[in-house]
DNA sequence: CATGAATGAGTGTTCATTCAT
DNA sequence: CATGAATGAACACTCATTCAT
């Protein structure tokens, strides 16, 4: 009847929040039902948050943050743009396996309308803009990348393909398109996706591979 | 379900779904709304679809038939796949610029989730799968593209950097995304857009332009 | 279950929201219950009022109209103001003993706070300011009223003696307060409540009755 | 129930209370706001008071038990009925300007519903009652006051212009009303009121001043 | 047959009250 | 013994859906 909530038991709401959310969409989604899901009641919800659209955009940042911070590390690792695309590329597929309602998610805020967008955009392809960015002119600099490439259109059509493969693995509109391009086994050949993918993005760069 | 639309009432509810829809997307849509925009009784909807999301599938199919034939259309236009892409690039830029709500109602659907999206997912993309895996292939027979490309999934690619083009400039989240990486004057710039994903579409097959 | 609203059930309305708010006050009414009371649904409400607020606006207007006027009526019709005042006096009593909850309505507008409250108070007070200054005006030029009274004050005075004569006969407190003053009994014998607030009143004119 | 006041603590937050319970009524009021206010945790009013309604009870206690112990001193200091009654007005007026809260207060129970405003009534409006009918009877006794006067009833007039007085410098309806009679002004000149209402009464009275 | 008023389940949100700490 | 986090019933309000007119 009454617990004191842990750090344990908070854990528990934001995780019932992703994935109410990532089920239902923010409008959808029901703060009755996600503090049922939890095991709480639903006013702790309204302790911790202000209102419907905060606890939904700290169930964004949590959800998100952990994945820019593994995504920006594996980018920078390597000196070499196609090692750190790769690793970028094997990264997201892996990811996307195991996190589906994050992709979810992702894909809710994406669709979404309003200045919550706009905020949510700024703060979460920030960083990977400019990483991106830097990683073409990078490339460009050291020949790796033909020279007449616009490194911020480049970097964009990158993270586009990334967004993409992300929601095609866990998405349900964009997985069954994936299948309808590639039928069922893709979702089970990791490597062929990769291998592919990076084909394509090599190409696309001007590396002869 | 599926019904000729003849009728002048038919259409005008119907774009005023598109246009409540885009807006509010699914769950944020008023039928109320919808009625009153287009000037009919909420009665006439339900005598037409059995619930809102019938409606909504409707005004879906409506919307993206229209761009699916113009793109299927455009693509096929030329033996040359440069050509074809660059048409299809043209057109999806022009498209974006002057049906805002339709490319918002795709992202809508999109960000669906349940039995809905996966029909639709069939419905919409059944086609432009075939067409451009089909543009692929015939490339590659003709050596305008890579030996070692997955004609599908080099499809899937392009198809994913289509969508993603056509949200950036509809739907405010992907819009600001890509302000984040470009500025706004992209969206004055056109022809920017269509040479650099020309560039990398082209990098990406493999052929040197 | 459907059943067209006519005046009638307009009316139901109205009632249940006077007898609600009369027993509830304004923030303790609920909307559930005052539908329930009335038996509609709750929607319907909604379907003629904005809000809360504007119901319970209408249900103060509703009720208070129909008492204004016929005060302003009464206290019109004859030229002694004595004869005016005495009629005022009756209407009230005979008036508090039908309409206990419209004067307990009127006793909740005039504890409430906000905006609400000053708009209701110049949309309810206005009228019978401008009648009863008036009268005492008049009795003053005619001789009737001592000739160094304020009229506005004056006017003020009376308004205050026919406010709690009204809420004693209608609210809980000021019933009990009565009761403490002059016994049970008081409820009973309306003249004498009639003769000894008019000696007061004359009295205070300044005629020797 | 009734508790010794002794404690430091408990002055705190009976005072927040009556501020609570003045600005927002009873209804509005929140008991975590007032615990706040007061410096408190919420359990400690539950520790002294078994519920909102009962700590609500002790903040009027405590509001109108001074109130009423300078009243009853105040009108029980001269033998002249009009120097009493002069000393009420003027206290009255004072104690209006300086203590708004108090008379909100005041309003808010003489609103109230139930059997908490029987209560009330009668814990409050007791002593004035036998204070101010007394001092009509000696007023009668000594010539002071015509001999056809109830006193009973001459005397809940007496109360009931005070009453209203009250309301009218402290609660906004009534004060929105006494400005509708008399102007803006009338709150700056407190001697215009005291003077008028002297000779309202005094008049009522029968004696010609 | 079309209308749009009525329905009522469902939503986000508040807050008196409880009770583990 | 005091605290204030947690509870959950209750509220105002919305809107897909129905169906009398």
């Amino acid at each position: 009847m009454y617990r004191k909530l842990s750090d344990d038991r908070l854990n528990d709401m934001l995780r019932a929040g992703i994935d109410e959310f990532a089920e239902k969409g923010f409008a959808g989604a029901s703060l009755a039902n996600i503090a049922k899901r939890a095991g709480l009641s639903v006013g702790v919800i309204y302790k911790y948050y202000e209102e419907k659209e905060s606890f939904f955009l700290e169930c964004v940042r949590y959800s998100l943050n952990d994945l820019n911070n593994v995504l920006t590390e594996v980018a920078g690792k390597s000196d070499s743009l196609e090692e750190s695309l790769r690793s970028v590329v094997k990264t997201l597929i892996a990811y996307s396996h195991e996190n589906r309602n994050i992709n979810r998610i992702y894909n809710e805020i994406a669709s979404g309308r309003g200045e919550m967008s706009v905020m949510l955009a700024r703060e979460i392809e920030d960083i990977s803009a400019l990483v991106y960015t830097d990683l073409v002119r990078k490339a460009k600099e050291s020949g790796m990348c033909r020279s007449d490439a616009d490194p911020a259109l480049f970097a964009f059509f990158f993270d586009s393909l990334f967004m993409m493969l992300q929601f095609s693995y866990s998405c349900e509109y964009y997985r069954e398109r994936l299948k309808l391009y590639c039928g069922e086994e893709i979702f089970e050949d990791d490597e062929k996706m990769e291998r592919e993918l990076m084909r394509f993005l090599s190409g696309a760069l001007g590396v002869t591979g």
